[in-house]
DNA sequence: ATGGTTGGACGCCAA
């Protein structure tokens, strides 16, 4: 049984919600998770998303910033969780579970904290903040619960590779790919046990990017894009995975987001 | 070496 899992962050739901449907016409995964949502529960454009079959709908929203939405065809079970990193009332984490082809799955969506401009928490108390998190995230395992495998997505704004980025030695200071990070990411997933899904299809040699920043003048090409977006699994989904889409056409979409829908199909 | 753009909420912060 095919299974899709889709993670995007979108900049607005509100503002972008037509580019969703249209992904979701286009691409029509299982799951979607959104992140910088931008939006109060209570005024996230459900209507439209429920119209395309996507009727279980599980929101972490907040007022003007950050948040997080898991919007799925395949109905969740009532095992959600909205955990506060670092306890400072963000929305920037919700958890489900569901159940596909014999399997129990709980699927994670993050949207890590950006950092700030300055890579040095003692002057830039977000690079900090940033940090705690990744710190945080080493606690959360692959196998945390018996019987149920684990999938983990969401914008981690790190990019931890030399070649998920487009000049390794150029970003060594910017935030996104200083070691600090980088090796707080590599932490996350090695004592979590997880696999990073979309570089078990494109090897690590090969530039891979899921953001284009909005100041390029022409961001396709000059192409300087980071792999800020992660699709991680437990071992045992590993191989399973039958793709890895990266849409970087969503890109160039009209009034785009500055991420990229990023699609991994699982055959269970 | 610098500045470039976008969104949300309301002059400016976060990304």
């Amino acid at each position: 049984m095919p299974l899709s899992i889709a993670t995007w962050n979108i900049n607005s739901v509100r503002l972008r919600i037509g580019l969703v449907e249209q992904f979701l016409k286009l691409h029509s995964p299982d799951i979607l998770c959104l992140q910088e949502t931008k939006c109060p529960n209570d005024q996230f454009p459900s209507k439209p998303l429920k119209a395309l079959g996507y009727e279980y709908i599980v929101m972490h929203g907040q007022k003007g910033y950050h948040g997080v939405a898991t919007i799925s065809r395949l109905p969740l079970t009532e095992l959600v969780e909205r955990r506060d990193y670092c306890g400072v009332g963000d929305a920037r984490h919700v958890s489900v579970v569901f159940r596909h082809g014999g399997k129990s799955i709980r699927l994670h969506n993050f949207y890590v904290p950006a950092g700030g401009d300055e890579p040095d928490r003692t002057i830039n108390p977000k690079f900090g903040h940033k940090l705690d998190f990744i710190e945080e995230m080493k606690l959360l395992h692959a196998d945390a619960e018996a019987g149920i495998s684990s999938i983990l997505v969401g914008d981690l704004n790190i990019a931890p590779l030399e070649h998920d980025v487009w000049s390794h030695k150029q970003l060594l200071k910017i935030v996104s790919h200083t070691p600090v990070e980088v090796d707080g990411l590599m932490e996350v997933m090695t004592r979590g046990a997880w696999v990073d899904l979309m570089r078990r299809k494109i090897p690590a040699d090969q530039k891979l990017y899921t953001w284009w920043s909005y100041r390029a003048q022409d961001w396709a090409k000059a192409d300087r894009g980071r792999r800020l977006d992660h699709i991680w699994s437990s071992a045992d989904l590993d191989p399973h995975l039958s793709e890895i889409t990266v849409l970087r056409e969503a890109r160039g979409w009209e009034r785009p987001s500055d991420h990229v829908p990023v699609m991994a199909t699982f055959d269970l």
